[in-house]
This record gives structure tokens, sequence and C-alpha cells, in this order.
DNA sequence: CTCCTAATCCATACGTTGTACGATTATGTA
DNA sequence: TACATAATCGTACAACGTATGGATTAGGAG
């Protein structure tokens, strides 16, 4: 078969189309444009003009392109240092608000990232660095160091999934979720019940940012009572 | 063409061979013994040795499927309650304890059961009701309690999910990170480099139950300050 | 008992997906 | 110039979810 239309076979020097980046990148808008699901290889390489098969040159399958797209996010993460010119709890705080708005930044793609445990690499590792650094602040040992960030963490990717799965769905069932739990036989959750009761009728729209900022005091003030003890 | 070997048509009440249950049950089994990647309605329905359009009449479609699995999980889960035997923080933690170890029994459906908005059902609130008993014993707020199970149920979640990816990849990078961490250049996280010193040879494989029990303490101590602020 | 309806299951088929394979063409090195 | 290598393309295939429609038969209505 004669290809008339396109160019084909390897193309002149600096007339690649195609590279690692330039692929990711464009896999990253699919995603933050149409949903995880709108990429398909062949999606991909029609918005870049080029074969299906050719992306294959530059990353092995698709597992790997979705690897990559979590490589990418964090690695656009950074995690700002007031150092200390702030106290040591405030400079945490800085930095969980901080990643935490960075995960938001993709929410199409904050599943894969939070699942993806190869993205766990050096780059990641050294992002968290002002984690470390507020908590050496606050005159914890190392072995508290390391699972005091590791409880933060564990907690901002908890919420964010939160938050993420939240905008993803249809946002049906979440708003109602406090109404029918007033429904509720008194018998089965007494003191959800009464709970709900006394939050009165604001608490029916969840507080996300009021949600994370209670955490983070929760967690700080946790951290600072293990300081204290010394 | 006529059927020779199976019967045909509808079978007489009692001798169905599907049922929503059978079905969510045959695909709890396969997840389990073969990840989520296995489960196809082919797959599905040949261990039912069942026609894979027959799944159809008594689920809608695949992601169906995913969302009862997810509310399976989540109904066999039943968290303990000590009650006023034990002090409300060992009471948060028992309950916590259980619920960390529900989620683990089935590691290769954590990720759908922990982003599945949809499985957030009057049955899951529900099931929280332990944290809100021994919440309320601490003395807290309505919207403290509130705050306080949510921080907590998130930190849960961000930690299965390291833990269940984890156990779900090769294993490869995880335990190297250190060493590698160790030969990073002094000055792109300087703190970190001198954690990692600080942590000893036996730092090198992470102790998950260890940094549970220290998550579960750092949040027992930021809510025990909470309510002593009133 | 007879007819009708609805439940259950099956066979076929369609469009889409990831990607294996091989051919084609340019580059860089010997 | 000769040749290995790299980048792209064309074709093709197996597997997937599921739409459609037909076959069989239980259970209810008359």
């Amino acid at each position: 078969m004669v290809n008339v239309g396109k160019r084909s076979g390897r193309p002149r020097a600096g007339e690649e189309r195609l590279s690692r980046e330039a692929i990711l990148t464009a896999a990253l808008r699919i995603v933050d444009d149409e949903g995880i699901d709108a990429l398909t290889m062949r999606r991909l390489a029609a918005t870049l003009q080029v074969n299906p098969m050719s992306l294959y040159h530059h990353l092995p399958n698709k597992a790997a392109v979705l690897a990559g797209l979590a490589e990418l996010v964090f690695a656009g993460l950074e995690l700002p240092d007031p150092g200390d010119a702030v106290p040591w709890d405030e400079q945490l705080k800085e930095a969980a608000r901080a990643y935490r708005n960075g995960l938001r930044q993709h929410p199409n793609l904050a599943l894969q990232v939070l699942s993806d445990t190869s993205a766990v690499s050096d780059v990641v590792v050294v992002t968290m660095e002002p984690f470390y650094r507020a908590l050496d602040r606050a005159g914890l040992e190392p072995r508290q160091i390391f699972e005091a960030a590791n409880t933060l963490i564990d907690f901002i990717h908890g919420f964010s999934l939160g938050e993420a799965s939240v905008r993803a769905e249809t946002f049906e069932l979440a708003p109602d979720l406090l109404t029918r739990v007033r429904a509720l036989p008194a018998d089965k959750a007494p003191t959800l019940k009464r709970i709900v009761g006394g939050l009165g009728v604001e608490g029916l729209a969840y507080d996300f940012d009021g949600g994370f900022e209670s955490g983070l005091s929760t967690l700080t003030a946790g951290i600072a009572a293990t300081a204290r003890r010394r």
C-alpha cells in the first residue's frame, strides 16, 4: 500500500512529531478535559496526528502512560517552605495545604496518582522535605518525624480521595445523606442521630475546606503532644 | 438451534442459577483470587456456567457489579464497640483497627471500595457509629465529633490505600527507597537525609502495623487536646 | 384447563479497545 | 558506501462490554 497523504518512515532530524513528554502532555490535557475514560491510545494518537502504534516507541504500553501522568503531576508539585519565619505547626500546615491543592489540580487523575506506587520515587520523597523540616523544628526524633509525616500524608491522601470522588460523581447522593440519617430508626445509630440533630441546617452541605483545616489542627495538636513527651 | 445439553427457558421456582448475590459472590472470589483485571463479564459468566448475557438480567452493567462489590465489602464490616469498659481513646482505636482490618480483607478491591462514593450510603454511615460514640464520650460537641470522625476516617483511607497499593505492586521499588535516599545529593533534601541516617537499619523495611498505631496515637492525642479546650 | 405475560436464559453480532507484527524510511556510525 | 538503529505507519487480531432478539417455560388470569 502506498502512502499518499502523510509521510511514513523515520522523519527527518528535528521533524520528530513525538516524544515522551509531548505524549504525556497531550494525555494530560485529554484527561483533564474529558476524564480518564476518554484517554485511549487511539484518541491520544489522533490528537497528536499520529498513528496509534507510533506511541509505542516512546512508551511501552498504556499503563506506562498512566504512570507517566502520575509522575507528571507529582513532578509539578512544589511545597512552599516559609521556614523559621513562622511556627513549625504553621509551616507544616502550609506545606500540607499546598500538597492538597496540588492534588486538586487534576481531579480526574487523583485516583491514578494516589494509587500508583511506582510514582513513589526519589522525586516524591524529596518533595516532602518541608514536612520533615517542620517536624524537625517541632523537636521530634528521626523515627517520630518519619511516622508523623506518613500520618499527615495518609490523611491528605484519604481526604483528597474523598474530595476527588465526590467531584467525579454525579453529586446526587452526598447532599441528602444527612437528611436520610435523620430518617433512620432511632435504635440503629442513636449517637449519630443525636450528632446530626445538633449540627444545624448549615451542616447539610459538607465544607471541604473547613474539614481539611480541622484535620490539620487535630494532627498538629497530636504531634505537639508527642513532642512535649520528649 | 435446538438446545441439547443445558436446560433453557425460565427455570422452576427455586432452581434459578443466578441471582444478584450469587453473581457478586462469584465476582468477589475472582477479584480476591486473581485481581480486579481478571474480572470480566465473560469470565464471571463462565465460572457461573451461564451465558454472559444472562448476567444482565440481574445487574444493569459491569459498573453495577463493581459497585455491588464495594457495597458487599462495606456490608461485611462490623466495628466492635467495647463501650464504657475502656477509655474513649481505646474505644476509638479499637474501632479504627477493625475498620482497617476490614478493608484489608480484600486488597484487590481497595481502590474500588475507597473511591466508590455511591457505596457511601446509610449502611456505611451507620457502621461508623462506634466512632461517634467514642468521640461523644471524649466530650466533643456535635460539629467537632463530625469533623474528628471524618479526619480519622480519611487517615484510615489514605493508610489503607498505601497498604493495598504496595501489596498489589511487584514490591520492587519500595524496599530500597531508603537506600536510594541515602544516595541523594546532600543539598536536595538535607533534613530527609539526616532523618534517614538516624533511622537505623531496621528502618529500611516499613512497618505497617507500627505506622498505623503511630497515626492512631497522634490522632487521639490531637482529639484529646480539642476536648480539653472545651 | 387454557391463554397470556413475564421471567430467565441463550446465540449472534457490533463497535471499541490494547497491541503484536512487519514494512517503510531516515539517521548515525563504520 | 554499507549497515544497524530509530521513528513512523498499515494491517490485523483477540478480548472486551453489551445491544438486539429469540427460545423456553413458570406462574397467574379467565
